[in-house]
DNA sequence: GCCGTAGGTCGATGGAGTCCATAGCTCAGA
DNA sequence: TCTGAGCTATGGACTCCATCGACCTACGGC
């Protein structure tokens, strides 16, 4: 991990869909060396893998919310968990220190959705309450932090 | 859009490296078609770019919190938008509906670095206060939903 | 000093990306 | 019903890329 492995980081972060010739003129190295970077990158876990970044609202999910959940005392944490995970509106969940045990980001298409999607999350056992705070707008999501190429 | 443009989505949200010869084979068409395809949904802005997907924690960022922003009254609340734009521990960035303006995703290295950045955003002018939770793990993050291939 | 290893370049080749001409399909209007 | 426009697919051709193998160099341990 030099810092020719942090600037192929920070490219495929601009553009995974960069060529490996395109990251190879850019980094000053050969195309196969790029190649064994990135597989080795790829291959230890630093890398997990590459995403299309899609407009939502053009897809029919114009509605962000982020939801926190408290739960009963008592509750099996795993229970809940595996209850949030089988539902595909929500898009990341985090364990948070904190009365709220989970943070949830979720997308739907309307409000009424999202009511649909708050009242089947506050039936799950385990659950004692939740609170949702609607997005109006998102500024930025998932920038690209760059790596200290110090 | 119809039924062949979602899957090209939904394919190129799950590994966005994708050869057009191999999306070409999943969604039955020849690789020209699906290369036009593709790039009109880029021109029309569905899909915003390609990103890969990192293991912050390998990158030396294993911190990850929630910060909310309650804005000062008759704050210029472009002015808090700019100061936190400039700040790339910010990962995202939402307006929200409620009492508190703004919910950041922030990614630092240590709980001091965290601790140094809710100080600069709470000196920040127009910022009366903020609210910190700090996720102890991610669940998961960025899971792509299915479009509803109808 | 010699050898093993890690990581690089170079060259070759099979396959992919991409441009272009052409063919079907849908639909509006005579 | 026929025709022409427009859209979108296919197939071919050409260029460029991915990827493999062979070899080269720098470095550390014996």
């Amino acid at each position: 991990m030099d810092s020719i492995d942090l600037r192929l980081i920070d490219l495929l972060r601009e553009n995974a869909r960069s060529s490996y010739a395109e990251l190879a003129r850019k980094v000053g190295l050969s195309a196969p060396a790029v190649h064994e970077r990135v597989g080795k990158l790829e291959a230890t876990g630093t890398i997990r893998g590459y995403q299309a970044d899609v407009d939502h609202e053009a897809l029919g999910l114009g509605v962000t919310a982020l939801i926190g959940i408290i739960e009963d005392s008592g509750a099996d944490t795993d229970d809940v968990l595996a209850a949030v995970r089988a539902m595909p509106e929500v898009e990341s969940c985090y364990f948070m220190a904190g009365v709220e045990s989970y943070q949830l980001t979720v997308r739907v298409g309307t409000i009424a959705e999202l009511e649909q999607l708050i009242v089947r999350i506050n039936r799950t056992p385990g659950v004692a309450s939740t609170r949702t705070a609607i997005a109006l707008s998102t500024k930025w999501e998932n920038r690209p932090q760059p790596g200290v190429t110090s």
